[in-house]
DNA sequence: CGCCTTTGACCAGCGC
DNA sequence: GCGCTGGTCAAAGGCG
């Protein structure tokens, strides 16, 4: 219910564009009313991977440090949007995202940092094996000890124009159950990271108004490299983008491991809002990326009505930038192609 | 055999 | 307090 209207804000919100987290979000996205237009017709064969940007990252890393257009180009929406940003608790955290997209979640810092801990302490007590076991007993001391709702971890939801549901991000998933939600005719999949100590979840769910956007719900932070990156199974990478030369590493990077990061040229400061990098290469139904917003709790980055697309430059865009084209408002794009 | 999905049941939070 | 809904558990079964 509450998931759900929030959800709801977060899609009207996606739709509304300027993103609610005003203040302290300093806008890297700014989505100032455009729509990540990547959305192409023909591009069944673009992987996620390559949705995302692998390709050319290098070449406009600086697209990530838009200046906050903030003020320009998106007046935050404050009074329509309820206060709901965390106070900052984020005077370190937020402060370390990097001006970069990462700053997108930084508006659900704080819950990271509040509902991490939880699920980190029961990992850490040690009793990881009998942890499923005694879940739901340490399920309830937990609440019983805080003494309030359980807090949620920060959440990414993630848009993809896609035939696929579950996509591959690099990272191993195991579902855990399936639900039937209102208001939509798509179940909606539950899955969790299947490295033990972590505790990253996600969601993933058709979008009822359009069942060709499956939504992807992140929920927490990796603590791991991605199994596939250990494996060293690819290395496909081009030269890391010069951002990655930041040394200082997203701070909450959502499935991004720290110990990854450095690696990560895939997805060097994505990785601090969006998905884990997707680094297997399976050709995905072309999942676009193609609008980020994002709540409180939530950061969104969804697909723009299709209707919004210009197929062939889409197309086009795609093979000219790859993800950036995908995060970066086409107003934006557009001034940069003058 | 290990890992994964499926699926029904259970639980907690929230609104009325 | 009750009912609804979302989220999770865990047994069962499938697959490689």
């Amino acid at each position: 219910m509450m998931v759900e209207k929030r959800e709801d804000e977060m899609e009207a919100s996606a739709a509304a564009i300027p993103p609610p987290f005003s203040s302290q979000i300093p806008s890297t996205f700014p989505l100032p009313g455009g729509f990540f237009d990547a959305d192409g017709g023909d591009k069944g064969s673009v992987g996620f991977l390559e949705l995302l940007g692998l390709r050319d990252l290098h070449q406009s890393p600086f697209l990530f440090e838009l200046p906050r257009p903030t003020s320009a180009v998106e007046p935050p929406p404050a009074t329509s949007d309820p206060p709901r940003l965390p106070p900052p608790a984020e005077s370190s955290d937020t402060a370390n995202f990097p001006a970069t997209p990462s700053s997108i979640s930084s508006s659900s810092t704080e819950a990271a940092v509040n509902a991490i801990k939880p699920a980190a302490s029961s990992i850490t007590n040690g009793d990881e094996g009998e942890h499923a076991k005694t879940n739901r007993t340490n399920k309830e001391e937990e609440k019983k000890k805080k003494g309030q709702k359980r807090q949620r971890e920060p959440r990414f939801a993630f848009k993809t124009r896609s035939e696929v549901d579950h996509l591959e991000d690099g990272y191993r998933w195991r579902k855990y159950g399936q639900k039937a939600v209102k208001n939509s005719p798509y179940p909606r999949s539950y899955y969790r990271c299947t490295s033990a100590a972590c505790g990253v979840k996600k969601r993933v769910e058709r979008s009822s108004d359009d069942p060709a956007v499956v939504v992807t719900t992140y929920e927490g932070q990796h603590t791991h490299p991605s199994p596939v990156l250990a494996r060293g199974a690819h290395q496909p990478l081009p030269p890391p983008p010069l951002v990655l030369s930041e040394p200082r590493p997203p701070p909450l990077g959502f499935g991004f491991p720290s110990s990854v990061r450095s690696k990560d040229v895939h997805l060097p400061l994505l990785g601090s809002y969006l998905p884990p990098p997707p680094l297997d290469f399976r050709p995905m139904t072309a999942p676009q990326p193609l609008m980020l917003t994002s709540d409180p709790t939530t950061a969104v980055a969804t697909s723009g009505d299709p209707r919004h697309g210009c197929n062939r430059t889409a197309e086009v865009s795609i093979r000219d930038h790859g993800l950036l084209q995908d995060l970066i408002p086409s107003k934006i794009r557009k001034e940069e192609e003058l």
